[in-house]
DNA sequence: CTCTATTCCGTAAACGTTTACGACGATAGC
DNA sequence: GCTATCGTCGTAAACGTTTACGGAATAGAG
């Protein structure tokens, strides 16, 4: 059921046919509905692949992540990020579509891949990197993106990030608040440009409270259970441990929860716990509660995606055509696992 | 840069620089050598849009998900299979992409539009229901597809399913030999394919053991950490509680454990908490460690994406044609979450 | 009635590939 | 020396759309 078809039944030319389907505006109302029934009851769609060799466009926008993220870190914000992006590109008939990309391949080639193959019309990336090639590489061929998270490469493209600086200040405000001098923090490995940047927050905050900065008191691993549990096994093991740790990735205090369980410990009692996660809803089921921060997920996905569209050509007009680069807002709760005054 | 720029650089008829490219025999080994170097070196990539027009094929898979089913339940479980599906598909140049379908639109139009408009050359389909129009649909259209999970809808398609009577079988047989007499099951809403085999399963396996089926202590609700808050919040409320859950979907276990702890309770010693999910690594770190399932989530997606291949006619060939419809093994874990002998 | 403007629609080219077909020269068989 | 075979390659059609262009019919203006 091609179009040459529809248009045989019609007894009319396939142009207008064409014409009447998408809309243009020089066809007779009559004949466009006619040709509207006719599509409608023969269950006609257009072939993606010949509008997209005559237009040169997909309506097909990747999100591109890896596998090792998605074993590593938390899955759920990405799931309810794409809710989000979905919901915005839904208005213009765009696609949204997950490559997930396998870890023993280089996230370049991969970027490289779907852009020569012109497999989508436009890229989104997470997991940005401080210095990020697959950006440059993105920028250089003018080829359009966004990006969830900041970076220094790319230039000006758009971009969307949490407020980290925000994020330190509340969860430090508040410890201090509680009677904490020994605050800890768990990052992931270097190079994650959302991991330099709490680290930096931290130090800035710290300070900014009278206090001094320990590096024994970050550690750097892995952000999932495990790299949670090490981390927390390390702290118990010092001289003078920790009162409070932040881990910022949420699937880490799974880890260190088991750890001080085993050792007879309570967080929200013998140590404060705080996370920079969003709040999902296992947060809000562990025992105790963790202390997490609450942000519209949907909303930013959507945010994101107009982002984009404002910087590709086909879109511009409809979004002003400005840059947005733009840090989302987000609330700390205050639950269980880190309410305690230390005496 | 089109094919038709690269034949011109090297002075040959586009014919030749496709067939050369493609592998095909009837061309020249220096010619051939010349073309594969001038294309890495000049960074020619065929157009997708173009190559699918001619051959009426698209080199993609969509694997479609709910985004509904993201919130609710295990995302893990669908990142790693993901990852064994991709890794086979990409032994024949096939790429994996992931749809996620919003709650708000109808599965089956989603599944009806990537078929129409020719999205994809195959699909794979989770989140099986009893019965499923959607797998109906595409068994009447002829278009190849494999589901995660036995369906009654659908007839003769592949399918690669979970060994729900041996979990049930092992869970029960652990359960009873620790005493247990009085044991509940919480399972999903009605509908999906997976939780009335479940149901069955226990009934059988019950009665099997010479125990009592109490309709009271099945509970259908939500699969995730609230839906096992409620059910355990129920429980407790019985005049005659259950010695032993088994919660087949580990996120309901968060919200059990939470529900228990704040009752002054503990898993492994109050109660015995038995889960049918996949061994992530959460259940390892909970507290106390939860009893679940593990299986080689990598190697059943790679044998789900080789039940498909099977079924298409380009590859049918390279895997013997014949139908897959297997069951995917797996090895109770036990851990202390249900470790107690009931006195 | 003529001229022009407008409305509507058909024709055909173009997008980038793949592939059936035929052509050409070289080699071999007789 | 004629034909048959083989290896190699060029030509052109085809896939399903969209759209620039031009033409026919109609309406409006003078």
């Amino acid at each position: 059921m091609g179009i040459k078809e529809l248009a045989r039944r019609l007894n009319i030319s396939i142009g207008t046919v064409s014409r009447a389907l998408n809309g243009h505006p020089e066809v007779n109302a009559e004949t466009r509905k006619r040709v509207l029934e006719a599509a409608a009851a023969l269950g006609y769609a257009p072939n993606q692949a010949g509008r997209s060799l005559r237009q040169g466009t997909l309506n097909v926008v990747a999100l591109l992540l890896s596998t090792d993220l998605t074993s590593k870190t938390d899955t759920m914000f990405f799931m309810e990020l794409s809710r989000g992006i979905q919901d915005q590109f839904a208005e213009h008939g765009l696609d949204l579509v997950i490559h997930l990309n396998k870890p023993d391949l280089d996230m370049l080639d991969r970027v490289k891949r779907i852009v020569e193959r012109q497999q989508a019309d436009a890229l989104i990336l997470a997991e940005t990197r401080d210095n990020d090639p697959r950006l440059d590489y993105l920028a250089g061929r003018n080829f359009p993106f966004a990006t969830m998270g900041r970076s220094w490469s790319g230039g000006t493209h758009p971009w969307m990030d949490l407020d980290f600086d925000f994020a330190m200040r509340a969860a430090i405000d508040r410890l201090a608040g509680f009677g904490h001098r020994r605050v800890a923090l768990v990052t992931g490995d270097p190079g994650y440009r959302l991991d330099t940047m709490l680290q930096d927050a931290y130090r800035r905050e710290l300070t900014g409270h009278g206090l001094t900065v320990d590096e024994a008191l970050m550690i750097k691993t892995d952000t999932h259970e495990e790299g949670g549990y090490k981390a927390m096994t390390d702290f118990l093991a010092m001289a003078s441990p920790p009162t409070a740790v932040i881990f910022p990735h949420y699937r880490a205090v799974v880890g260190a929860y088991a750890c001080l369980s085993e050792s007879g410990l309570q967080p929200g009692r013998d140590v404060a716990i705080l996370s920079c996660s969003a709040d999902t809803t296992i947060a809000q089921f562990m025992a105790p509660p963790l202390t997490c921060f609450r942000l519209d997920l949907f909303g930013l996905g959507r945010r994101l995606a107009q982002a984009l569209l404002a910087s590709m050509p086909r879109f511009a007009d409809s979004y002003g055509g400005t840059l947005v680069q733009e840090i989302w807002p987000w609330e700390l709760i205050g639950r269980d696992s880190d309410a305690f005054t230390l005496v």
